[in-house]
DNA sequence: CTCACTGCAAACTATTTGCATCGTA
DNA sequence: TACGATGCAAATAGTTTGCAGTGAG
């Protein structure tokens, strides 16, 4: 999503925007993505110094609202958000814990599945645990 | 995993056999799984009251150690553990957070991947969030 | 000028850890 | 009998909340 049309959304869910809001915006459209909330505080704190960590939360879970942010629970530590609208799936390292965006057809991936009568799906979501590079075992074929 | 093969490979990666892992064991063979470590312990408290429950999370570990248990960070909410082997995806219910499994052809979902070159899959999982029959909105097709 | 937003600190929740005691092997 | 496991309580980590002051619309 373009920063203009975000924070045009933001507006029109009713939404004040304040330079903290525009900052954590600007912050996060251009990032690279799997970032934490902590991660996120800590790079807008460099150019406002003054930003709470729970305003960064608070902005978080509103951007999750209007859908311009996903959360991940990939792992057992900190929650991770993604801002890019293309879903793809992740390849996480069981060792370090690094995550790696992987190209999925949406469509190829939704039709795997026979749900049960009475669900309706939203999206759908893959995870592929293994070992990346760096942490591949001796023994473990490349 | 049969209770009393689970036991054994318990003693064989060194582990003492206590009665509270007993419980737990016993308690999670024979469940529906996606249980929560609270909810596991609330279920083996019935029948031993004074188990503690960072025995139980230091069980669960254990029993994620020797590939008797999987966790599932599906939510934001607490872990859950699946105890059966077999692998399948999951749907979850973005309302209610109700979580259901969905049979996989876990050949045909690999298929799906590229991976960057170097990474090594261990296993693939796939979540689907969308609404369950009880919270589907008006409007959505059944 | 109002009421939503902010920073701060405290509260909360899930999980882990330290330690004295207990009990399996 | 030795040392790994237990229960308890305290510690930790991530996230949320309450509140008084601030500022966007």
């Amino acid at each position: 999503m373009e920063q203009a049309e975000l924070v045009q959304k933001f507006k029109t869910h009713g939404y004040k925007m304040t330079p903290q809001r525009r900052a954590i915006i600007e912050t996060t459209t251009g990032s690279l993505s799997h970032l934490s909330a902590e991660e996120i505080h800590q790079i807008v704190s460099k150019r406002m110094p003054d930003i709470a960590l729970a305003t960064v939360y608070n902005t978080l879970r509103e951007l999750v609202a209007i859908g311009a942010a996903r959360e991940m629970n990939l792992s057992n530590d900190a929650r991770r958000y993604e801002f890019s609208q293309d879903m793809h799936s992740h390849f996480v390292c069981l060792v370090c814990g690094k995550i790696q965006d992987v190209q999925t057809d949406q469509h190829k991936l939704a039709s795997l599945f026979k749900l049960n009568s009475g669900n309706y799906a939203i999206r759908y979501e893959a995870t592929i645990y293994g070992y990346c590079p760096n942490c591949a075992p001796v023994g473990i074929e490349k």
